[in-house]
RNA sequence: GGGCUCAUGGUCCAGAUCGGUUAUGACGUCGCCCUUACACGGCGAAAAUCCAGGGUUCAAAUCCCUGUGGGCCCA
């Protein structure tokens, strides 16, 4: 019988088509029923190019989640979204329209952060769809729509009428090149070589001196006290003194304080406002009054006198020239310091006090620790980034953003007493633009009114995406059926920001968890395990990959590369090294699709082997998909396919399924079991290798999609596992037996089959020409 | 300083819950082979003191302790 299949290779062409029909056929369609899978999807944030090969990897397992979820019998609701606002955009649109964003007028500006969005977002859409990411792209959603703003706005109105916000004057993390208050969880540490100064102190009323060391001297003038460990003898003799500072001629207390580290430095420390962390800590703690000295501009203020309008990096060198030349200076030690900086714009951030609105998170902490156990998370350990994130939770969230491309903060103050008016919930609002909906102030009856500027923290809008796809304030009874989502996806690394700020709001606003299992996955590095950055030029890029080697191979390769919620490394040579074992499941299909499918046969002893050795593959993978974890059955497959059924069984009965010195009933054994292990093969690898299974699939065995189909479930066959070992060290005999005499395979020998293979002789023989 | 996590041939990865012949498989390398599914293949070979040290045990890659080194997080 001629094969149905003449191709000799898997052609990754054959995806487009395949896609088409897909889309055609609408197979992934969704309408609610009262059980419902829903994925909280991950929108990503077109950030620019290339798009990251480790996303790619990421989407791809979501996908497998899904198609896993389907073919377990669960209606599944996979939406598909994109994050669009934020600071990343601002920065490219800087860079690529060479303007500057506070001197663009903010329409324009936004409009131009617009287009590089929809560039950007279609770029990662296509690599999304080429990948078979069975989600909802007809209906996908923006986080900057219309639609999704209100939302975000609407939840801020709801948690501002519940007392949940509230403006302060803070010591704040504020990144001056982007012009924006940011969240501690928005910041990086990295380590920068800096100059450590030893500065001489003269010690009021006496001629002595001590030495001061410090990486900020630019900070003198906001100094308030010089702080020494109180088991530190050398200064003993001078707690309670005076100190003057050097330039400033100040005079400041030297105390003890147990956060001064004998080590660093001259083991003095002055206390600045603010130089760094422990700065604010220090001056919250001993109620010290703080004094400004970098402006929102990031330049030093007037206080810093002859110092005032100059960056702090250029007051530091203009001040260690004049503590030289003014005698101050001991000397200077070049050191690595860990400098925190803006995660996005890489600048070091200053702290500077500020008026910002915060949202309430201190008191929500123990709710969202129980919240967070009865959530699943798979992998369980990274429960625990979680709960350690919780644990040094100090400060409420600070929301308000200085930037343009974010949701605008609805709330619009009377110009006369300053009174803040939000508006009604269900509209989206641009107080900077649009007139204050209210006509009258309500406290004071002014009819005039200011329009808020700032926008809010990208995460006030991420962070509501389970309520966005559920249709929360949109669709109650589309909500009450959705709601809580069933799964959210997503990279380790932002647990702390995405994970938790979603649980924090969706407990505020719904009192309930958002979702019942969270899958964490790993970071993807460099093929040497390092961070990929498109300055490092390390990054891979992921469209021209795929396009080479076609979507199966691309996520073939992730599911049996990347074990679940580890890091990854992506090594382009071993991407493409992998398609060969798609090779491999298409020639063994090929071989398959001379012979008709038949639903019985009677089986040998051969035939059970497999079976049985087929429903501990199937139990293998039921494991793996159940904990979502594809590493587990890509990794079982590829050994079963190639290195059992291909190796051993087919050749075993090659010659019975050609009805080569067979009966009729022994072959039909041969090929119905051929073609029960294909096709089970084919259904366990779908929802990791979508594409060509579809393929195979069809040609073989239905005319209808394999991603309609239900998952194989095991049926406690008699476990066989010895047998193998048995049959491949005969094989390996036998082959190596022909090796050393020089014979080719297809030449008869004389070798003793063993007892224990008495059952399996006559495929044997014929397998290898063996003779009696 | 604290937490999480990892460490197995040149590279990647399995084996650890439950200690037990010769440590799994893949990539790469080398040699032989076109045997009617597949040279994107087959067979075979070389290649690992299982990070180090100590302990428990008849027996440790596996259990315990102490280190070292990487990655991430927090202070």
């Amino acid at each position: 019988m001629e094969p149905k299949i003449l191709e000799k290779a898997w052609n990754p062409e054959l995806e487009k088509e395949i896609l088409k029909q897909w889309d055609e056929e609408k197979i992934y369609d969704f309408t609610p029923q009262e059980d419902n899978y829903t994925i909280d999807t991950p929108p990503p944030y077109p950030s620019g190019r290339p798009w990251h090969i480790g996303a790619a990897a990421h989407y791809s397992q979501i996908d497998m989640i899904a198609r896993t979820a389907r073919m377990a019998g669960k209606n599944v609701y996979f939406p598909i979204g994109i994050d669009r606002n934020g600071l990343p955009v601002e920065l490219y649109t800087e860079k690529k329209y060479k303007i500057r964003m506070r001197e663009t007028e903010r329409g324009e500006f936004l409009n131009l952060c617009r287009e590089a969005l929809d560039d950007l977002e279609a770029e990662m859409i296509f690599i999304m769809k080429s990948l078979g990411i069975s989600g909802d792209f007809a209906n996908y959603y923006r986080t900057d729509s219309e639609e999704y703003r209100t939302l975000t706005q609407s939840t801020f109105i709801d948690l501002w009428k519940k007392g949940q916000v509230y403006l302060a004057n803070r010591p704040n993390n504020y990144d001056w090149v982007s012009g924006t208050t940011i969240a501690d969880a928005e910041i990086i540490y990295e380590d920068l070589s800096t100059k450590l100064v030893y500065m001489k102190f003269k010690i009021k009323d006496t001629d002595k001196e001590i030495i001061i060391a410090s990486t900020r001297p630019e900070l003198l003038c906001a100094c308030r006290i010089i702080i020494v460990n109180p088991e530190d003898e050398r200064y003993t003799q001078y707690i309670g003194k005076k100190i003057i500072v050097p330039i400033t001629n100040a005079e400041v207390e030297l105390r003890t304080h147990h956060s001064a580290q004998q080590e660093f430095g001259s083991g003095a420390v002055m206390v600045c406002s603010y130089g760094d962390q422990n700065d604010v800590a220090l001056f919250r703690e001993l109620e010290l009054e703080e004094i400004v000295a970098i402006g929102l501009d990031g330049r030093m203020t007037k206080v810093a006198d002859e110092y005032a309008g100059l960056k702090p990096k250029q007051a530091r060198t203009k001040i260690i020239e004049d503590l030289e030349t003014k005698g101050f200076l001991e000397k200077i030690e070049n050191i690595v310091h860990r400098t925190p900086v803006s995660e996005r714009s890489k600048t070091p951030i200053e702290i500077i006090p500020m008026e910002e609105y915060y949202l309430k998170q201190k008191e929500a902490v123990p709710k969202i620790k129980s919240l967070g156990q009865e959530i699943t998370f798979h992998p369980a350990m990274h429960k625990q980034i979680l709960m350690n994130w919780l644990e040094s939770i100090n400060i409420d969230w600070p929301i308000s953003r200085r930037r343009y491309y974010g949701t605008e903060i609805p709330i619009w103050y009377c110009k006369k007493c300053s009174e803040p008016h939000v508006p009604e919930p269900g509209k989206y609002y641009r107080p900077w633009n649009e007139k204050c909906p209210i006509s009258n102030c309500t406290k004071c009856d002014s009819t005039e009114f200011v329009g808020e500027e700032r926008t809010f923290d990208t995460w006030m809008d991420s962070s509501i995406s389970p309520l966005f796809i559920s249709k929360f304030n949109r669709d109650d009874e589309f909500f009450k059926k959705v709601y809580p989502v069933s799964i959210r996806p997503q990279a380790k690394d932002i647990v702390r920001t995405w994970l938790y700020y979603t649980l924090l709001r969706c407990e505020q606003l719904t009192g309930k968890k958002p979702w019942s299992e969270a899958w964490i996955m790993g970071y993807g590095l460099d093929e040497n395990g390092m961070k990929m950055s498109k300055s490092k030029g390390n990054a891979i890029d992921p469209l021209p990959v795929i396009e080479k080697v076609g979507a199966d191979t691309f996520r073939f390769w992730s599911a049996s590369e990347i074990n679940h919620g580890q890091d990854f490394r992506c090594n382009e040579q071993k991407i493409e090294s992998t398609k060969k074992f798609l090779s491999k499941l298409w020639n063994v299909a090929r071989f398959l699709s001379s012979f008709p499918v038949i639903e019985s046969g009677k089986l040998t002893a051969t035939d059970e082997w497999i079976l049985s050795e087929l429903d501990n593959l199937v139990k293998e993978c039921k494991k793996g998909y159940e904990e979502y974890n594809f590493f587990i059955p890509a990794i079982a497959i590829r050994e079963f396919t190639w290195n059992v059924f291909a190796a051993h069984y087919i050749e075993m009965v090659k010659a019975r399924a050609y009805g080569i010195d067979f009966s009729d009933e022994e072959r039909d054994g041969a090929i119905f079991t051929l073609h029960k292990t294909l096709s089970t093969i084919l259904k366990l690898l779908a929802p990791i290798t979508p594409f060509i299974t579809e393929y195979l699939w069809k040609i073989l065995y239905s005319k209808n999609s394999i991603h309609k189909e239900k998952q194989i479930i095991p049926e406690n066959l008699e476990d066989q596992n010895n047998i193998t070992k048995e049959i491949s060290e005969f094989n390996s005999k036998v082959w190596n037996e022909k090796k050393s005499q020089n014979l080719s395979l297809k030449d008869s020998i004389k070798l003793e089959i063993p007892e224990s293979l008495e059952a399996f002789k006559k495929d044997l023989k014929s397998m290898h020409n063996l003779l009696d």
